[in-house]
DNA sequence: TGTTATGTTAAGAAATTGTTAACTATTTAT
DNA sequence: ATAAATAGTTAACAATTTCTTAACATAACA
């Protein structure tokens, strides 16, 4: 899930950047409206997170601007405000806005109502059982039952291997499944190969085969 | 699901109307308790806000005179009371209140306590018993019982254990838990693992089990 | 045959949950 | 109204699980 996070004080920027990436997401930033608007077409981010209290360009011009890209027309826009400016609520909503968080900032409420937003709109009809072979996977459980029987994952173990059988047969590259699975991290050369070898302990060889020089896919 | 919402003041007419919307109801709006009497008559919405404290007619003089109504005889009436007046409660469910929710409004929890009253109406099929293995538990009476004995939970520990048990095997992440059963207030890291750890105490270790890093789940 | 990518292992760091006890708040009983 | 009992929360710390790293081994490929 890409970030765009669009600020004009810098304090505010880097916090908020610091905590996002920790959960995950890749974010990118802008100190005003207009690089805003630039960088947004060529980042195309999931959400765009806009303080509204802006010098030159406030935050609800850059949200109208957005909304009239064509490109952009379906990325979500968070307000930052501050608690006294409710008027800038309504306008807010008017410009486009699909939700608000007031200052000061709470990360993690922000970072849930980030999430609920995501989910909201992004949520449409992921599947939640997936059967393959003797493998029988269940995201709403979090287990893997492998020829009726329970397999413990770990978390990590679980998203990777969720990940690999959402398509089988595909191969996903390694810097794909890395971005997926850990955000924008900087993990270790070796980590994703130890998950691997993990999960091939707990259910076999067969399942997860290595392309070299390319990633790993799920296939029976 | 039509929602008709009743305040004097136009900001949060907005603020909820906006929220609501979101959620997928059908929302429309009344400044004053008379205009709220007209709308409703024609609108017939499943269910009605009102703002206790308004000018003129007051929230609970409105609900008296819905109730009065043989049409809205059976819409829903959820009352908005500032923490204050506790009074209005009383008074509120007197007149005919299907619940109450406290200012200042958290949407997150506006929401669900109108889907609970909604469904609670609606879908007369809400599971009031869920048994499973050896254990039976009852909302309506409040009571749990384990191989025939009756067992003792606390309200928080019933509600948690109740929740779990809604849906046997499906882990219930920690943060919706907590929002669940604490609504949006800031409780504590450890206090859910306590509770937890109450429930697991009066009832064994095997039905509740940790999915780490993730949540709970109710499993036999 | 050398180079590069991946596999393996074990150690310990980091993160998450469990446990206890003290304390506060709320209910109930006297 | 007050005491007593019960419920709920927090904080400190323990226990456990999970994750990552580093070092080295092995396999694939050119």
């Amino acid at each position: 899930m890409k970030i765009l996070l669009v600020d004009d004080e810098y304090d505010i920027l880097e916090f908020l950047s610091y905590n996002l990436k920790k959960e995950g997401f890749v974010v990118k930033t802008a100190n005003n409206g207009k690089l805003a608007v630039d960088i947004a077409q060529r980042f195309k981010p999931d959400l765009i997170i806009l303080d509204v209290m802006m010098p030159e360009m406030d935050g609800i011009s850059t949200c109208s601007e957005i909304r009239e890209i064509p490109s952009l027309s379906d990325v979500l826009i968070l307000f930052l405000t501050a608690r006294a400016e409710e008027y800038s609520e309504l306008a807010g909503f008017a410009a486009g806005a699909d939700d608000y968080v007031t200052k000061p900032i709470k990360p993690k409420l922000l970072i849930s109502r980030i999430k609920a937003l995501l989910k909201r709109t992004n949520n449409k009809s992921e599947q939640k059982v997936i059967k393959i072979g003797d493998l029988h996977i269940d995201i709403d459980k979090y287990e893997l039952m492998f020829k009726n029987n329970k397999i413990h994952l770990a978390k990590k173990e679980f998203k990777l291997l969720y990940y690999l059988m959402t398509v089988p047969g595909k191969v996903f590259l390694r810097e794909d499944i890395i971005t997926n699975i850990w955000g924008e991290a900087h993990v270790g050369d070796r980590t994703l190969d130890v998950h691997i070898r993990k999960i091939r302990e707990k259910i076999g060889e067969n399942y997860i085969k290595t392309v070299k020089g390319v990633g790993y896919k799920f296939d029976i």
